[in-house]
DNA sequence: TAAAAATACTCCATAGGTATTTTAT
DNA sequence: ATAAAATACCTATGGAGTATTTTTA
């Protein structure tokens, strides 16, 4: 059942004549007529009578008046629902970012991005790498900013943009002896050392502990705190030293609540890239979003 | 647009594949891939994104999705409704009856038919004969009970059944001298009397005035009263006489409240018919009552 | 390798047009 | 005689099928 006839009958309703609904759709008479007779076809039911030279609905077609009413606006409803939808997603960037660039990087990112393309929206959403790399896969997000974890997983063709390369730092409080010391601490030093790091199944954490492993240092962890901010307090208090992104640590180094600790030993970082699938034709937002990124970094 | 694609559309999206859906459809898979593709191109807008091996709604989709699930619920709704008002209109037989009739033929009429046809519902009209026969000629009676206006009026063909002839008789009231005389009047005292009438525009008020003048004699109307109940209880009380329809008196008469005056020469009378459009196919409702009513008659 | 969707093609039903007939004013 | 609807007939598009290819698990 085309909802076309269902146009054509409430308008031949409206105007009593097949004729004028005719003139008025841009059809033929008879194709009206056509209409009408398949729609009276479908329903089992005359929904017009002739009578004299005007048509009136029969009770039937009295019945079907409404409900083609609605059926109608309904579908136009439709068609705005989407097109409104399409024309929203146009000018919108969904942008996933874990943990670390979510606070670090994706803000003044964002800012400056809304800045020089203000009529483009960047809806942010937060989660693990693994997360993150899920909904870009699940089309959930469109672009994600994340820790690079080595490997593009599996089937689906990523395109991964390097943007920059974040190195780990030995990090400790103001007052902590490395803080005041001349020279760099030995990897004895650092062996000894306790720690306040992320806990087991974050990156930093597989990376200092490889790291550690490769030297043949045993590692003290003293406490274990998801939240980096809540590590940094730790340290400051001097609660131990911490090995933590560069970025992570940079505000509260540069304020003098931290101290970086020289350490050449320490080679280890990860690398921030931008990611997004490998699709022919990327909405235009996208699109210029991606380049402002690399533009940026790359 | 059709709705078989809408319905397409959900079952898909409800499966979350083409080809279960096109299972539950009793379609091929490719056509249901086909109607996915033309719904597409007819919202201007993706609807769904194939995320492995299995099938996600896009943003546009899950637009649409509530939509169109109304959108088919409407559909089976106007189904459901049309059905309802034909089964409703099959079981109807709607009866027109000008005011004689329905007050003296078509109660006990109506009241015999549902004994004898329990599932036929008689829905009753009531109008003068000229608007009975212009709601035959519109369809909103199947069937008119009314006077002969003689004309089986302009194009549309009426089918007419005389079920009987209904003769004026002259009334008085059980005081009126009349009552009691031994002979019948004489046209002299005929013309003599004063009448109590229906107004001019109804039928038995010209055929008394054409009897009258072909008689020669001069009409005195006393009171013109358009309810005949009304007239009755005028003439029962001494107020005149009247010339009314035979069925419409005989209660009165019966019960000695009214006399009928002999009277020879009035030879006028009006003949109740039965009318429908000559239509191929009458409802069989309609059919069983004109049947009913012929049989009881004619 | 298996399973699902997309693609290519073929065929038939249907929608729409033009021309004509019927019907009612 | 005119105007509107119905009818007849023709054509082209589109919808559904079969067969095949592509993609992913």
């Amino acid at each position: 059942m085309d909802v076309i006839k269902l146009k054509a009958f409430c308008t031949v309703a409206a105007l009593r004549s097949i004729s004028k609904a005719a003139e008025v759709l841009y059809y033929t008479q008879p194709a009206v007529s056509a209409q009408i007779r398949e729609l009276e076809n479908a329903y089992g039911a005359r929904l017009f009578r002739r009578v004299g030279q005007q048509l009136d609905l029969t009770v039937a077609g009295e019945a079907l008046l409404p409900q083609a009413t609605q059926l109608l606006e309904t579908f136009e409803l439709s068609r705005q629902v989407v097109a409104d939808t399409v024309e929203q997603a146009q000018k919108t960037v969904t942008l996933g970012a874990s943990t670390m660039p979510v606070t670090h990087l994706v803000p003044e990112l964002i800012a400056s991005f809304q800045r020089s393309h203000p009529g483009i929206t960047v809806s942010l959403v937060t989660g693990s790498a693994a997360q993150i790399e899920h909904m870009i896969i699940t089309g959930d997000v469109d672009v994600g900013i994340l820790g690079r974890t080595g490997a593009t997983r599996g089937k689906v063709r990523f395109i991964q943009h390097d943007l920059l390369y974040d190195p780990l730092v030995v990090v400790a409080g103001s007052s902590h002896p490395w803080a005041e010391a001349e020279k760099p601490p030995s990897l004895k030093e650092i062996g000894q050392e306790r720690y306040v790091l992320p806990p087991a199944n974050t990156l930093t954490r597989r990376f200092v502990e490889k790291w550690f492993r490769r030297h043949g240092l045993h590692l003290d962890v003293a406490y274990e705190l998801i939240n980096t901010e809540a590590i940094k307090r730790m340290v400051m208090q001097g609660h131990g030293v911490t090995i933590l992104g560069n970025l992570v640590v940079a505000q509260e180094v540069e304020a003098g609540w931290l101290r970086k600790i020289p350490c050449e030993p320490l080679d280890i970082g990860r690398t921030i890239c931008l990611v997004h699938q490998q699709e022919s034709e990327l909405p235009s937002a996208v699109c210029d979003f991606c380049n402002f990124v690399t533009e940026q970094y790359g």
